[in-house]
DNA sequence: GCCAACGTTGGC
DNA sequence: GCCAACGTTGGC
């Protein structure tokens, strides 16, 4: 089980609209490192829905990985603005994968909180400059993280496993 | 393989 | 809207 963070500007794709759609495939990334990540995913896997570019900035919830090395629909369609014209069929250039909905923070754990508890080599969303829109996080981090967020209402044993 | 130009990201 | 950071492109 690994976790990760992922970045999207809500005006494109907030998790108002995964909670109502249950799930989806992360497309449009296309950045090598990240892609590499999204290559890495397994199922099972959490990811922390960042919300980038807004306000107010954070960690908006939490998302599960159901789905793993998918080719990214987008790149082979010359209508989409994440088309690759250098990406072919039989060797897709882009994978990504489905996450479905987990929780909505009651409210989300602000940039600002994320600095004053984090160091830039424990999250690395917290150094400016960051450009990275898929990141991983260490097991310790993504605990103290789903600390911090105020979640009475579920039980922490739900992602963690018995025993945690 | 270098690197300048350029485009994008994302906090502020 | 500004601009710093930084990834990508393309000429050489």
């Amino acid at each position: 089980m690994n976790y990760w963070l992922m970045k999207s500007e809500p005006e494109v794709y907030s998790i108002a609209d995964l909670q109502r759609e249950c799930e989806t495939i992360w497309d449009g990334v296309r950045n090598y490192q990240a892609r590499n990540y999204l290559r890495q995913m397994q199922l099972g896997d959490l990811a922390f829905f960042y919300h980038s570019n807004t306000n107010p900035l954070g960690i908006a919830g939490l998302m599960r990985v159901v789905k793993t090395g998918i080719a990214d629909p987008t790149q082979f369609d010359p209508n989409s603005i994440y088309y690759d014209p250098k990406s072919s069929i039989e060797s897709p250039r882009w994978q990504t994968v489905i996450v479905e909905f987990v929780e909505t923070f009651s409210s989300p754990i602000l940039l600002s909180t994320l600095r004053e508890k984090f160091s830039s080599e424990e999250l690395m969303v917290v150094r400016s400059g960051n450009r990275l829109s898929v990141l991983p996080i260490s097991e310790a981090v993504a605990k103290k993280i789903m600390a911090i967020a105020d979640r009475s209402a579920y039980d922490m044993s739900l992602f963690f496993g018995e025993g945690n």
